[in-house]
DNA sequence: AACCCTGTTATCGA
DNA sequence: TTCGATAACAGGGT
């Protein structure tokens, strides 16, 4: 489920622990999620310290406990975060990491394990944070950085670009849809078939979607409104809310994509 | 019961 | 090198 405001939304849910200090930690190494992390050292350095930091970018997360310590979490398809009280607190067979502090308890629910839980301990964040490509609702995040993208992948059809993380962090299928759909682009088209007007009004409402998203799910994951696509994206005969016309459902890059095609034309 | 899925990654081949 | 198609991962919802 979680794409940019959806992360931001599960962020804030450990947010009410900072400050809090870790007593004890749960998790089942053996499990998928923590593939290539040091558990052990996660177990350890992790019990005692300070649960100082709360951060998200894309479909990442980056917490920090104490000075040196890095846990980052990626809720893959159906990974969840909650902040419990330990008398509220009832374990669930897939909670892969749960952390005791004192007095809250955090805890990483993953019913399809495509989540994962990454560890790294030193003063600097880890390379797999400080990589992680451009924030997309930075005032420094221009047109022309966006039309660079473009132009790196020219043949790729436009679905496909807006899901690759490198140049896109946060965008997932419904967002990608959702932007294609109000800057009238069909899905399938490759980014060097776009007008000028098309790249235009796709970096706008690339921009606008981010922002309305952010808007509206992250504080209490609210319904979006009738008029974004997002609502009717999966009903069987769903209509497109602008053109009154019946929406389409097509495979791109391996991904169901819904889209308009009164309003996005023809495969190209 | 069969089929679908808001994600990522490895592999193969054009 | 680059990119697309495909499969794999695992469980729950329809």
């Amino acid at each position: 489920m979680p794409e940019l405001a959806e992360v931001e939304y599960y962020k804030r849910r450990w947010e009410p622990a900072l400050g809090q200090t870790v007593q004890k930690i749960d998790l089942h190494e053996k499990n998928r999620v923590f593939r290539g992390t040091d558990t052990e050292d996660l177990t350890k350095s992790l019990t005692g310290s300070q649960f100082s930091e709360a951060r998200a970018h894309g479909k990442q997360m980056l917490f920090r406990f104490g000075e040196e310590g890095w846990l980052g979490v990626h809720l893959g398809m159906a990974g969840k975060l909650f902040c419990q009280s330990p008398e509220t607190f009832e374990p669930h067979k897939h909670d892969h990491l749960v952390i005791h502090l004192e007095p809250s308890v955090l805890i990483f629910r993953d019913t399809r394990y495509f989540g994962r839980i990454l560890w790294h301990r030193g003063p600097e964040e880890p390379d797999w944070w400080t990589q992680a490509g451009r924030n997309l609702l930075d005032d420094d995040y221009t047109e022309e950085i966006f039309r660079e993208s473009l132009r790196r992948r020219s043949k790729t059809p436009a679905k496909s670009l807006l899901l690759d993380q490198k140049h896109f962090p946060g965008i997932g299928n419904w967002m990608a849809d959702e932007i294609l759909w109000r800057a009238a682009v069909h899905p399938e088209k490759r980014g060097g078939q776009l007008s000028e007007k098309e790249i235009s009004a796709l970096y706008q409402c690339l921009r606008e979607v981010c922002r309305d998203a952010m808007r509206v799910i992250a504080p209490d994951w609210s319904d979006p409104p009738q008029s974004w696509l997002f609502r009717h994206r999966w009903k069987d005969g769903g209509i497109c809310p602008k053109t009154e016309k019946p929406l389409a459902r097509i495979q791109v890059g391996g991904r169901t994509t819904c889209y308009s095609p009164a309003r996005q034309g023809k495969a190209p």
